[in-house]
DNA sequence: TGTACATCAGTGAACGCGCGTTCACTGATGTAC
DNA sequence: TGTACATCAGTGAACGCGCGTTCACTGATGTAC
């Protein structure tokens, strides 16, 4: 909750920088106090250590901020799973990216809740084309995923590949969430859960 | 947002009726704005037709208010996965009661989302004893889901079908709370998601 | 049968607080001439 | 080389609002004697 009284102001232009501040701001705030709720204008400012009339510069409101920190979140999730080491056999790849997809949502759990807690599309592409799939937030994560499961078949992504990607997000992700909102239920642990949950889920077409 | 103006006061000895006023208030406000930021210990007297102090004799906080919304809610999802057909043979009751799971969350979205959006435990029993996983809220609701699972194994409950409903659970639970958060993904319909699931999840021990 | 009293189910006014938003502004720094 | 000016990166004061919370209260109704 320290804010940066001794913040001293951008040189000219640079201004942007102050936009990234807000960002991180509002990240470590959600990350703090576990909630979104407690991201306000002037308490990111505080945090920031500026006055609150100057968030407006860079974003035009609340929801805004709120946006650009889920839009980072889903950014970061992208590369935890393109991260997920790639040279071992088909399977234990997959097995990787779920795992990388795991300690992401138990890494950062108050970000996880909120990136999949209202329903958001990227603003962007929003703009342009409202209902394509592929553009929305976590699009690439999602295709990571399906990449994975391809190899694990020894094809190209098809509908199968498609299905089978999807059955595992839900559970992965359902696992995930529930843990985080149910910690006094006794849960597996992800070296048990995982294992079951892809040996089951994933078509064996070998 | 209507409100109840034209209210008149509870007859002596009947002052729990306003409890259950503002109960329903609070759940109205959170189906009617999507979010359980709306309920106000303000807005929620304002709906029920009372005054903002009168509240207080009833609940101490506006959490409190909400944490009896929840609570209503996991007993009426007890209720519903008890009601799905047992008189059908296991693997379709079992459905029947995946199906009744997935219709509870359809039809009370932000409900559902507010259930398990922050980690909670039914605060009758967190005075007792805090770690009781049969004391959860939603314990009876897994307990149905546990029976159900058991039954198709043609077997007592025990540690295999605990982790058959366990995966059971995060599958559907993920299946429906990314429904709500992502719209836009070209999800299955339930029809063709559930007896996937199903049929790869639990075990066949026959 | 009357009446004083206790209790119940609330009310109305007031408070201080943090919020989003607006407005006119400041002061450093680069740029044109 | 000097100087006027534009621009950038913000600031400070003020506003009205809805909020949670407190306080003393009201007025109907049941109960004891």
């Amino acid at each position: 909750m320290n804010s940066d009284p001794g913040r001293t102001r951008n040189p000219r232009g640079h201004g942007e920088k102050l936009r990234r501040d807000i960002v991180a701001a509002a990240t470590a705030l959600i990350e703090e106090t576990g909630s979104e709720d407690a991201i306000t204008l002037r308490g990111v400012a505080r945090k920031v250590g500026i006055s609150a009339p100057s968030v407006y510069g860079h974003f035009e409101s609340v929801e805004a901020i709120v946006a650009a920190v889920v839009a980072d979140a889903f950014a970061e999730l992208d590369a935890a799973l393109e991260a997920a080491d790639g040279s071992a056999s088909p399977a234990e790849h997959l097995q990787a990216v779920c795992r990388a997809y795991l300690e992401f949502a138990r890494d950062r759990p108050h970000r996880y809740r909120v990136m999949f807690g209202r329903h958001r599309t990227n603003p962007r592409a929003a703009m342009t084309e409202p209902r394509a799939a592929e553009n929305l937030l976590g699009a690439q994560a999602f295709g990571t995923l399906v990449s994975a499961v391809a190899r694990t078949a020894g094809t190209e992504p098809d509908a199968t590949t498609f299905t089978d990607a999807t059955a595992l997000w839900v559970a992965i992700h359902g696992y995930a969430s529930l843990q985080d909102a149910v910690p006094a239920f006794p849960w597996p642990e992800p070296g048990e859960m995982l294992p079951i949950l892809l040996g089951r889920l994933v078509q064996d077409r070998a």
